[in-house]
DNA sequence: TTTAGCCTAACGATCGTTCGGTAGCCTGTC
DNA sequence: GACAGGCTACCGAACGATCGTTAGGCTAAA
């Protein structure tokens, strides 16, 4: 088993470990982890239990690995690029762009599967834990920083904060619901949403 | 076992059952319905497994009544009393109120366990669909009166409704956390960032 | 005597996991 | 070109544990 059991060279077919963790992911999104077996997991992808075992250590480190993979797509696809746009205001309604996007066409299944993270050790807990807060830090400080140009309404950051972070759990529930299928009608009500929500009136 | 597992005289000491399926509850909200077992409930109320089958059908069976309970104590206490409000904003402003404070101090944790519904068989899933989605029409009817009065800026009502009922299923997942820890701060804080969201600005 | 309330014991099913084996492919050696 | 050896990817079978559930029996109250 490889060390990231996602990644595969650029512009490769897909490994076959990778796969069976995509499947997984997949399944444990739309069933939750312990409604997933490892049984349901091999036949989505052709295998026997057994065989599964060749590409993965066990059923909880599987989770780990997923949710770890997710955060990593996050900081990838959302987090890094977004913190180039110097006006909050443009980076908040960015994030939320792509973030939505990403949780709505590719994996990124971490806002989803978050709440599955009590079926990890302690330790593995804490670990996913202080990689999300620092995403987390992201909306906050964003607003704070909005706050201290004067833009925002007066509000609790850190309840705003998770109401945003609720924003993105929630759609992924959405996913498979007609709700959710003008994407880009549902992306641009949730930023305008959330911003009225948040800044001042303009008039 | 009687017909509804929950109910006993007014003012009076619950009875067994009633206290069986109230941790079964508080369980399933904590670890969802897969992660807890038979045992651990028999466990939480100082039984056996086999004592507890005096007071239960079935796992299945329990969570379809505690759905069901969860569903008759919303209707009680926030829907019928929140339906005589003729002001469409109050009428929102205390349903949120209402269905906040129910979700942090009593049960009523149907909007959290609403997503354990795949597990029931699917004539039992339409049952509960088909009732939550009445207490969703009282959130959508107030928008579409409010857009009626022209009261709130042009969004998709649908969508509001689902960022709304997003807020009641976020808040419920706090309920451990320190942002819960004030209440009537976050009910406050809440109602205000959702007003904010969907009303025309004031000035 | 009946009944409510709970027990011990065990059932079959399913779970995650392991073990030993094997078919096919790559690689180097003769 | 043949062949031995090793490695990758999988399988069948079984493990012990745990699951939800049931049968049958005990005890105290009515």
């Amino acid at each position: 088993m490889p060390s990231s059991a996602f990644r595969n060279a650029p512009d490769e077919a897909p490994t076959r470990t990778a796969e069976v963790f995509r499947a997984a992911a997949e399944l444990m999104f739309e069933k939750g982890y312990g409604a997933t077996s490892i049984g349901d997991i091999a036949q989505a992808v052709g295998m026997t239990k057994a065989g599964l075992y060749h590409h993965i250590s066990g059923k909880q480190d599987m989770l780990f690995q997923i949710l770890n993979h997710a955060i990593d797509e996050a900081e990838r696809m959302v987090t890094t690029p977004v913190r180039l746009i110097d006006d909050p205001e443009q980076r908040l309604r960015q994030l939320m762009r792509l973030q939505i996007q990403g949780s709505l066409e590719r994996g990124l299944a971490f806002t989803a599967l978050f709440s599955e993270i009590n079926h990890l050790p302690p330790a593995q807990q804490m670990e996913i834990r202080s990689r999300v807060r620092e995403q987390l830090d992201l909306i906050r400080g964003t607003l704070l920083e909005l706050a201290d140009q004067g833009r925002i309404r007066e509000l609790d950051a850190d309840i705003a904060t998770m109401m945003i972070l609720n924003v993105f759990t929630g759609i992924a529930r959405w996913k498979y619901t007609d709700i959710a299928s003008d994407r880009e009608h549902l992306i641009q009500e949730a930023i305008a949403y959330t911003m009225a929500a948040i800044l001042k009136p303009k008039k």
